[in-house]
DNA sequence: ATAATAGTGTCTGTGAGACATTATGTA
DNA sequence: TACATAATGTCTCACAGACACTATTAT
């Protein structure tokens, strides 16, 4: 049998919404060589002595282990190898793509959220090929968003259409007709996705928002039979 | 740095359209241990030292070496990774979906086609978890035949409305209006992702058909903005 | 003429797009 | 009152779905 000389990896896109519909990214801080002490995306290795029952697993680790974040959604993206992208051989990454809950706090002076805008740009450079990965990642959230309602695991479960309505511009990249959404989370609401609350949520200003809760299928995602932004 | 106890293959699921709204896999004798002899998925080790540029390459050399087939269309479907699929130890998967030409022959007795549905309604087992993966890409076919024109892969570059319709139904799974799918067709030729070519394909009974040319962007899938079959 | 298959026309329903209008809160 | 923000209503357009109807070949 092959011992294989191959390095093979799970990388983690983690996303968080915040503020005025901007993307923020999860990065860490390496720990180890090669690229030291440089921010890159958090991940492990995968070499089977961990007793990860799978790959969805490991990168469910991945995330606990390196960050304390579990994910309200967790999916995986692509798996990229090449001879080129890791100076200790051929290796092997697969990506993830996470989307955190608003509210997602960091522990230690080792994580840190940058504006996802930073590495789409390339203001932020990233050891490996990581900012290709970042791209790949983001490309899959912007086509998903389009006609599926993956935004809403950016929010908390309970929220209001002011907020999904920034959760799919920030995801999209542009506006979005609010009487669109609107439309799409009714028939959301029909479909038992998302109830109505009954509650307010009072803005310093302005009339009170309805507040809805999303009541998302454990590993699904809700599909809409049309494209917005065509 | 740890030398990792990891097998890391690539596997793919090819597939050809036959006769009426039929589709068939492409499987290989396997040459070697475990489960020698027996029927399984094509695909090859990754072990680094075959120089692969990339997976997809590696997969492209897999279709090649083993089956002398060149896809109209390949694309990677998922990795799979643990500890249970194979008797050797953890290893991990990455599947292909390849779409082959209706005209694809094989040569010599370690390779075949067999009725896709052979195998996802079990009648055919394959060894590891490969009946598994051969339902999970074909999920994926399924899903992107409702949005997009990868049906028309499975065809030769020139071809008729009927063959079409026959390619979508055996994706689908199900009948598709043939009115729908001239409209969509209407439109990939306004965009010129299909071209007319005036000439007549004349079947032994009926009206000649239109002859029509497929012209797709290399890597790219054309994508409507509407799903079929709500 | 008849059978067989290809292609067009018509009508309905749904939901996105755009924008005006109304509703409900605070200062 | 004015202002700000949420929610609804209206109208258009594109396209899927269903099905009737016409067109073009062979026998």
């Amino acid at each position: 049998m092959n011992n294989a000389q191959i390095l093979a990896s799970v990388d983690i896109v983690a996303l968080r919404l915040t503020a005025p519909q901007r993307l923020e990214l999860l990065l860490i801080r390496r720990a180890r060589e090669p690229f030291i002490e440089q921010w890159a995306l958090p991940g492990v290795l995968v070499n089977g002595r961990c007793a990860d029952a799978s790959l969805d697993a490991a990168a469910a680790r991945a995330l606990d282990e390196k960050a304390r974040v579990a994910p309200p959604h967790l999916e995986q993206v692509a798996t990229v190898g090449s001879a080129s992208r890791d100076p200790r051989g051929w290796s092997m990454s697969t990506i993830y793509l996470a989307l955190l809950c608003p509210t997602t706090g960091l522990e230690g002076d080792d994580l840190r959220f940058i504006d996802l805008d930073e590495v789409l740009e390339g203001r932020q450079p990233l050891p490996f090929d990581h900012a290709a990965l970042v791209a790949q990642a983001y490309a899959r959230l912007t086509a998903k968003a389009v006609y599926t309602a993956l935004p809403l695991h950016l929010l908390q479960p309970r929220f209001t259409v002011t907020e999904a309505l920034a959760a799919f511009e920030a995801c999209l990249g542009q506006a979005v007709q609010h009487t669109t959404l609107r439309g799409r989370l009714e028939r959301m609401k029909e479909k038992g996705w998302i109830v109505d609350t009954g509650e307010k949520n009072r803005p310093p200003m302005g009339r009170p928002q309805t507040l809805l809760e999303h009541r998302p299928e454990p590993g699904r995602v809700f599909v809409f039979d049309r494209s917005v932004l065509v």
